[in-house]
DNA sequence: GCCCTGACTGCTA
DNA sequence: TTAGCAGCCAGGG
């Protein structure tokens, strides 16, 4: 059975180590979807309970380096404070360094391996 | 199966 | 990493 784009997401998102950060149109090109950024948004958006501790959705911020959330319960605030005790910095205008914290990604043998050895 | 929405992005001015 | 706008994808109703 094929993981569902969501579940690619969390699997995807899962790799990213701490105190890095991708964005959500890196995710989704990693992904092979260059233009589902905003998909990859709502997949994080639609993460509930156990699943909120189970992937490190903090780390994924918009392509300006800025955290981009609008939901009440995980606020901005929250993700920021995750962020800064993984050890990444912000500047005073709110920005992540991309070349600082941006994490590199995997490579594309890597990725398929998140698919092939698990089971639906 | 159609229509709307959204934690986005790249292009333009 | 300026602001504004249209395009893109997958789910949910």
């Amino acid at each position: 059975m094929e993981p569902s784009f969501f579940e690619r997401v969390y699997r995807l998102v899962r790799q990213i180590p701490r105190g890095r950060v991708a964005s959500y149109g890196q995710i989704a090109a990693l992904l092979g979807h260059p233009q589902a950024a905003r998909t990859v948004g709502w997949a994080l958006n639609a993460l509930r309970g156990s699943e909120v501790a189970d992937v490190p959705w903090q780390r994924v911020i918009n392509s300006a380096g800025r955290i981009s959330i609008s939901r009440a319960d995980l606020g901005a605030d929250l993700q920021r404070a995750l962020l800064e005790e993984e050890g990444v910095a912000f500047d005073a205008r709110g920005y992540v360094d991309w070349k600082r914290f941006g994490w590199a990604g995997l490579e594309w043998r890597e990725i398929e391996g998140l698919w092939g050895d698990v089971k639906i």
